[in-house]
DNA sequence: CCGTGTCAATACGGCGCCGTATGGAACCGC
DNA sequence: GCGGTTCCATACGGCGCCGTATTGACACGG
């Protein structure tokens, strides 16, 4: 007895084992123990399928991950839980690199592009929230989304580089990050790297 | 009359085309405008096709361009030079995206994991150069070379974000990566960010 | 002319996958 | 019991690809 759910499930495990094009219905089905006849009674065909995993897999890591770095209220913080929150899971990191490497269904380029946007546009707003102009907070935005794409690819071609969250060095990283990802005290007189009116200028933190 | 060149390089355009797994030997033939029967003439089969390719992208992708940085004798301008070439080729980014996500054949992941290190290692070479110990300057060298992978990304995902070598904010942007990802001056009196080369470096294994 | 080497076309068997068609077992209300 | 619904199994045709013959066209030196 399954239900479409966990045939999404699997596909989104599938494209993080083998990626976009090993989404394949038989083999899928072998590995849920029945067989095709089970899966074209869920879904209409592998599309459909592949349309399923990626609604699966935006609410997971994109609605749910920046609605809890959302109720981080002071801007620091904030960023650094966006670092935090997005190093740790092992298996998206896998995901992601695989699904933003598609290329066969068009659909699933769309797919990523509109939910990298989304994500880019989020940490903006973060560094927004520091007091930078929109097109600095851009800049800083491009740089963090970027570590953190580059970082999912070390994780996955040299294991071992970029530490996770559960080993000891990791804490290390995210303070280094913090100081080479966050644009030095705004608050004092080097506040020309505001391109626009600041509205309302953070205070630091601890 | 093809040479195993020609094919190596029509195999390296699929790989940037249409994924690794996108590199079928019929598909390729007709590109050529033959049939298979003059590939199982170059070639023992599939496999050899895509080692072929490899080698071709690791002497263009990283002896080269790694021998021509390495030209460049002052440090600072040794890092601007590496961040400018490796920015240049749309074509490459493509192949490196769609290689280092690769999942099927096992050799293509090790190959894309040595040339991977590689890279690092230079990159690292190029932040000691600076005055930096070891440990500091791996850690610099992960983030430029995160920065990379996820330019290539964002190149790729959100076309017109991260400007290329072409566009005239490209200027822009290697200027303000050049400030974020070169720690500040080291001749000063701040110089506790050198760790004071130990030893041996053998924390980091292989 | 003949033999040999080079490069390519054609034909074939096989495999893995997609999607459809059909059948069947379990459960439901009645 | 009986039709209907739900969920899955089985069987089939088709496609695209791999790899292996086998044959052919075109050079070249003898």
């Amino acid at each position: 007895m399954l239900t479409s759910r966990d045939w999404a499930e699997a596909a989104l495990d599938a494209i993080g084992q083998r990626g976009v094009e090993g989404v394949a219905v038989e083999p899928i089905a072998r590995d849920l123990g029945v067989t095709k006849g089970s899966f074209y009674w869920h879904f209409a065909n592998r599309e459909a399928l592949l349309v399923a995993a990626l609604q699966l897999w935006e609410a997971r890591e994109t609605d749910d991950v920046l609605e809890r770095v959302r109720q981080e209220t002071d801007p620091r913080a904030r960023i650094q839980r966006l670092i935090t929150e997005v190093n740790a899971s092992r298996r998206a990191s896998r995901i992601h690199t695989a699904l933003s490497s598609a290329t066969k269904p068009g659909f699933v380029r769309d797919y990523v592009e509109r939910v990298s946007k989304r994500r880019l546009d989020f940490i903006q707003d973060c560094y927004a929230g520091l007091g930078l102009g929109a097109e600095t907070a851009r800049r800083w935005a491009l740089m963090t989304f970027s570590v953190f794409l580059g970082a999912l690819q070390i994780r996955r071609d040299l294991p071992g580089e970029w530490p996770t969250a559960d080993e000891p060095a990791f804490g290390d990283y995210v303070k280094f990050l913090m100081v080479t990802l966050v644009p030095p005290d705004l608050d004092g007189d080097d506040a020309a790297t505001t391109d626009a009116a600041p509205a309302g200028t953070a205070a630091r933190n601890g």
